[in-house]
DNA sequence: CAATCATTGCGTTGTTATGACACAATATAA
DNA sequence: TTATATTGTGTCATAACAACGCAATGATTG
């Protein structure tokens, strides 16, 4: 056993005073995803010393909505603002939680958890997840104690508790939501090509797709704006630039892409 | 103010020793959806002798599952079995618990309840939707405190705490899934006309269909066999009889109707 | 500096799905 | 027996979709 770290003051707080300050039992994961270099990336951490990844999650503070409590997790690991974020489903099986992470994350500062204290009762947690321009997060800016990183989501080893299957189910419901609501204005940058976003498409969907129907498909939404502009720098033909149309964006986000059955 | 009467054994338990069989803040709501005389129905009840309209609810045990809680309460209220049920939204306002609600539960039966009490506490709650077969349901068969019906939900006044809201978010659920995912098999009897699975889709979408269109497409789901019996007793041409191919709906409802994009 | 090559923009064709509508068959009621 | 409303089945024009061709372009290479 590696000697006792000095424990940071918060979390001596959190776990005396937390079942003061947070809703007993409950808590958020998010699933943040962000797109890089043709992969779907997973926002990860290493919680203490232990080699598990987990989501970022949270606790909801007695006077905060619940969205406000995804917020502020998404804030602190990423300090991006403007993101999409969505609740998608709430994991409550009753063995989800597991008491000996909170015991051995406290074991390293030399406490040893209280049998009866808040932290280590059964948990439900809400699962919630964002999209967000992978180029705008800095992840040496963040101030954090643990070991923070982007992962591929298809090459992911097993996570901690359940998150594994929290972000299954988060990719699903992107899949399906894709074919209903515009997706790419948060996971893209403010101008990008065709080809970059079919590349995003194709990554989701985990499926190649005809360029050219492709192209004529998200322009027939009617949401893109061509710029005159072309993307230059990458080798061979330069193609142009995109933006979204942002009012027309927000009306297909509220009545889907198709609307009528 | 109307003279006490006497308080049910578990409404007592419930008040006194529920924190210690319940999580604390979270229960849960279910919005029972049924299909009769051309009008989508939704279950609701009169808590204690108030006039205001709830959805029937309940708490999770500490050792259940979430899903359990929300199948207990439907086995509660309606004594049916296979039904339908998802969760589709968690609503976690801060202002949404309405502690005078239990207050004047419990006054009427002369009960003032303590402050701190666990009932008054905030709560969130997890919103599932079931689907269910109006003609399995026997109201009169179960016994209940609170007045229970069947309401029109495009008639609904105004309900109690947030509860309106949690239809709403139901109705827009199911009216997406409709998309993707195969209805009927829990609204509808077992054997039933076209003519009735189309009332069904167009009273959950509140939109008239084309007859023929409407036949056509839902016959190439294949999902649907077609009986040789047709539907007697109804003024003219008598329909045919379908009944849902068992193997092919539960497909359609792990991969959906289109499954690819 | 011209040829090569991968990539992009734009277009075509055949097939399938969809929306709108016509007509014959049939069960009940007058 | 006839009238009427409803159901079963089919047609047709149009839109959507999948599969594919070809010219334009920008960097790379000999």
């Amino acid at each position: 056993m590696a000697k006792s770290i000095p424990i940071p003051g918060n979390k001596k707080l959190l776990l005396e005073k937390g079942d003061k300050t947070y809703l007993p039992g409950i808590s958020v994961d998010c699933v943040i995803l962000g797109f890089h270099e043709n992969e779907l990336k997973v926002l990860l951490l290493q919680v203490g010393q232990s080699n598990q990844w987990a989501l970022p999650g949270g606790f909801i503070k007695k006077n905060e909505p619940i969205e406000n409590a995804a917020y502020r997790v998404l804030q602190e690991r990423t300090g991006v603002q403007n993101i999409f974020l969505q609740q998608f489903n709430v994991f409550g099986a009753i063995d989800r939680s597991d008491p000996s992470i909170h015991l051995n994350r406290y074991l390293e500062y030399g406490i040893k958890i209280p049998k009866d204290n808040w932290l280590l009762q059964r948990f439900i947690t809400i699962g919630f997840y964002a999209l967000i321009d992978f180029s705008e997060v800095n992840l040496k800016d963040i101030i954090s104690e643990d070991n923070v990183e982007w992962m591929d989501i298809n090459k992911l080893s097993s996570l901690m508790m359940d998150h594994s299957e929290i972000v299954q189910k988060a990719l699903d419901t992107l899949r399906t939501q894709l074919a209903y609501l515009p997706i790419g204005k948060n996971l893209l940058p403010k101008k990008f090509t065709m080809p970059e976003l079919q590349k995003l498409y194709e990554t989701i969907l985990n499926e190649k797709l005809d360029r050219r129907n492709f192209q004529r498909k998200l322009l027939s939404f009617g949401i893109l704006n061509r710029l005159t502009e072309t993307k230059q720098g990458g080798a061979h033909k330069a193609a142009y630039l995109y933006t979204f149309n942002e009012k027309k964006y927000q009306k297909a986000l509220k009545v889907g892409l198709y609307g009528s059955w």
